[in-house]
DNA sequence: AGTCTGAGTTCCGTAAGGGAACCCCGGGCC
DNA sequence: GGCCCGGGGTTCCCTTACGGAACTCAGACT
C-alpha cells in the first residue's frame, strides 16, 4: 500500500503521529521505556518481524526520539529514549489509564504504576499547564495559532 | 499485508492501539472532536480514501468510541463521540501537547488551546491521581496487575 | 579452525491502503 | 411520473508494506 504523509499537514496530532503513528511504534517505546532495549530482546517480546524492527527502530533514531549506543567492544547496540522519547512517554501513560479502564475487564489491569513522589498505586490526568484544574475535551477551545496553514 | 492483532496482548498499551491505532483513526477522533462529522466532511478534510474512512468509522462504532446517528429523515449520519471516545481525546491533547513542543519549529503552534477554566492559553501536563503532583515517564514504577499474562 | 551470539538483511507471498468509478436512496422540482 | 441532486457509502484494480523464515556478517570464546 501506499501511506499518505501525516508529517506535511499544519496539524500537530498528525505531525505526532508521523513519529509514532505507524504500526508497532509505541510498543517498541513501551518495551524501551521499560528496559528492553536490544534489538533481540525487542523482536521476541514483540513477536514483531525483523525486518519491520529494524526499520522502525531507525526511524525513530532518525526523528531523534531514540538513540542508537554502542554497549560493547563487539558490534553490539541497544536503544535508549533521548529527552523526546521520555516525553513520548507520556502517550503511552494516557493509553495505560484509558485501556485500563476501558479493557481491562473483570481481569482488571495488567500492569500497576506506582508513583515514586506518593508511593501509590495510580494513574495519569490531564490538568492545565496554567491553572493546574483539569483539562479533557471538552474543557477547551481551539483557536488558529502562529503556524497555522495559510 | 497481514496485521498483528494487539488486542490479546496483556497491555492496555497495546489494546488501546488496537482500538485506534491504526492509521488515520486518532485523526478522524480530532475530525469529529472539533465538528467535522459526518462522511463527506471527514473525506474532505483528511483525503483519506472512502474505502479505509468507512472501515475505520464502523470500527470505531464498534469499539463504542463514536456512535452513528441519522441526522435528518433521509438516511444521513453523523457520527459522534461517546464517553470513551471523549476519553480518547485526553490522548489527542498530549500529542498536541508533544507536537507543538518537538515539531512546530520556527512558524510555532498551528493551533492553539484556550483553557475554559482559566481563559487562557495552555496545554496539557499529566498529573497523579492520588496526590496530584507530576507523572512523568521516570516518576513511576511498573508493578504486576491482577490482569497480568498468566 | 570452528562455533556462538547479537544485529541486522534478503526474499517471497499476502493483505491493506489509495484512488477513481460506480451505486443507492429519499427529496425536490417540473 | 420522470428527472436530477447530494450524502453516504461499495467495488475494483494497483501498489506497497507487513510477516515470516532463511541467510549474512563481525567479533569473541574454546
Amino acid at each position: 500500500m501506499q501511506r499518505t504523509n501525516f508529517g506535511e499537514m499544519a496539524c500537530s496530532i498528525a505531525r505526532t503521529l508521523d513519529v509514532i503513528g505507524e504500526p508497532w511504534s509505541p510498543l517498541i517505546l513501551r518495551d524501551i521505556w521499560v528496559g528492553l532495549t536490544r534489538f533481540d530482546q525487542l523482536q521476541e517480546d514483540l513477536g514483531i518481524s525483523r525486518k519491520v524492527l529494524t526499520e522502525r527502530l531507525g526511524y525513530l533514531v532518525d526523528r531523534g526520539v531514540l538513540t542508537r549506543r554502542p554497549y560493547d567492544r563487539r558490534p553490539r547496540y541497544e536503544y535508549v529514549l533521548t529527552p523526546r522519547g521520555e516525553e513520548l512517554v507520556d502517550l503511552l501513560m494516557v493509553m495505560v489509564a484509558w485501556g485500563d479502564k476501558w479493557l481491562a475487564g473483570e481481569a482488571g489491569p495488567p500492569v500497576l504504576l506506582r508513583h515514586h513522589a506518593c508511593g501509590e498505586i495510580s494513574h495519569v490526568e490531564l490538568h492545565c499547564s496554567n491553572c493546574d484544574k483539569p483539562m479533557r475535551a471538552n474543557d477547551v477551545d481551539r483557536l488558529p495559532g502562529p503556524g497555522a496553514a495559510s
